[in-house]
DNA sequence: CCGCCATGTCATATGGCTGTAACAATTGTT
DNA sequence: AACAATTGTTACAGCCATATGACATGGCGG
């Protein structure tokens, strides 16, 4: 399996507990105790599943998952939520930001694994695509690089962000609002002029394989990737 | 879907979390945080869906949904409520001010998005869908883009907007002043004849295919979208 | 510590879109 | 038929959205 899973959790006893059972079961375990650091953690590991506490300190555990699901970069990053039983659920449910399973606590860690490995039999189908393919333009998302005729596309990380976005959701418009939300992600700060200037960047790193005709501006609308030209 | 919603909600942690929701849905979202922002934005943006909270600051949530239902130039502009928890006396109150349903708290997204589809299937069945087709002239939507026979056309922000409400709005007389409105947005003050202009523009770019003999002229009355020659 | 790379912002260029006015054409009325 | 009312059509000037190149900044590795 080797599959990573991020536990965010601020008490060591029952994150210690946890890591244990995922162990035995061949998961890959990787710690945070609070939200920053597991914001950190997320970019650089690239976990297949997170386990979040509800009750965190500092940032809770909505507002944490909220972000992870407003990014493109991470929301296809499933989630599940662990807490504290009680009246506490019917706010969960309505506040729920994204999250792919609750359990509550107290729980049994062959319940945890169960509902892991449902939860990654569920979303694992869009994981296993690695690769997207457009008219010779071709994505691998796993070796992170871009090829056109076999040849490799020096792409800057922006941009190539950008391009996946696309590749992933093509004849679409998108605004430049939520290119930046999608793209750059929900809590940054930039110009909506700058996604001129990254399109205008893509389009140059594409224009010697003829590809640039895909990415289309829509005007006082967007931009769109659309292989009809 | 590109379809615009209108979240009018004063507490940030409510509305973000409605906002991922129905971004994730690929809705466009635009915010309000009181009665009169609201109001302001109504006109502006268009939007195809207004979520209203019960409970406002200032003008109550009951208000302001009369005032919506009230004026012509948004009446046609569904709403739904969202309410705490209560008896059945809100709702009668609720769907007496016009709201097209309600919602009480908590609730789930899917749940929220399965409502919001809903009433968008009601209210106006060609928005909630993602294209329109009328012999042959498509429109879509999502990617913002009209076809005609395999062949995409070119037109210009106005026209596609202006196409996109007589498709929507078909077997009907408009009066200039209401295009403007309906189109153009209230609070934009342009020439009567201006229409005259873009329905021209409209037509030469439909004659092509043929299908400007759908936008009709209905003398010292309008212009309609009919089917029937 | 230096230099390179990525990024975001600005200034400017460019081209398309828009509204308006003027004139032509059509329709309706007497 | 003459006239009035309404609509069609075209041209154009200003404006606005986008494209593009240049630059400052800041991070990161050497």
């Amino acid at each position: 399996m080797a599959a990573k899973i991020l536990i965010v959790e601020d008490e060591p006893a029952i994150s210690e507990m946890i890591e244990v059972a995922l162990v035995r079961a061949n998961f890959e375990v990787i710690k945070a105790e609070d939200a920053e650091e597991a914001m950190r953690l997320l970019g650089d590991t690239q976990p297949a599943l997170v386990l979040l506490d509800w009750m965190l300190p500092g940032a809770s555990g909505m507002e944490f998952a909220r972000r992870i699901k407003k990014e493109e970069l991470t929301s296809h990053i499933p989630i599940i939520m662990l807490t504290a039983k009680g009246g506490e659920s019917d706010k969960i449910n309505g506040l729920d930001a994204g999250a792919d399973d609750y359990i509550t606590k107290p729980f049994s860690p062959r319940e945890l694994i169960a509902r892991i490995k449902a939860v990654l039999r569920r979303t694992s189908p869009q994981v296993a695509d690695e690769t997207i393919e457009v008219d010779g333009l071709v994505l691998d998302t796993a070796s992170h690089r871009i090829m056109v005729n076999d040849e490799s596309l020096e792409l800057g990380p922006t941009e190539y962000r950008l391009l996946h976005f696309f590749m992933t959701h093509p004849e679409r418009v998108y605004s430049r609002s939520q290119l930046l939300d999608r793209v750059w992600g929900s809590n940054v700060y930039v110009e909506e002029r700058t996604v001129d200037v990254h399109i205008r960047r893509l389009r140059k790193a594409l224009t010697p394989s003829g590809h640039e005709r895909y990415v289309q501006t829509v005007r006082s609308a967007g931009y769109r990737f659309s292989t009809r030209v």
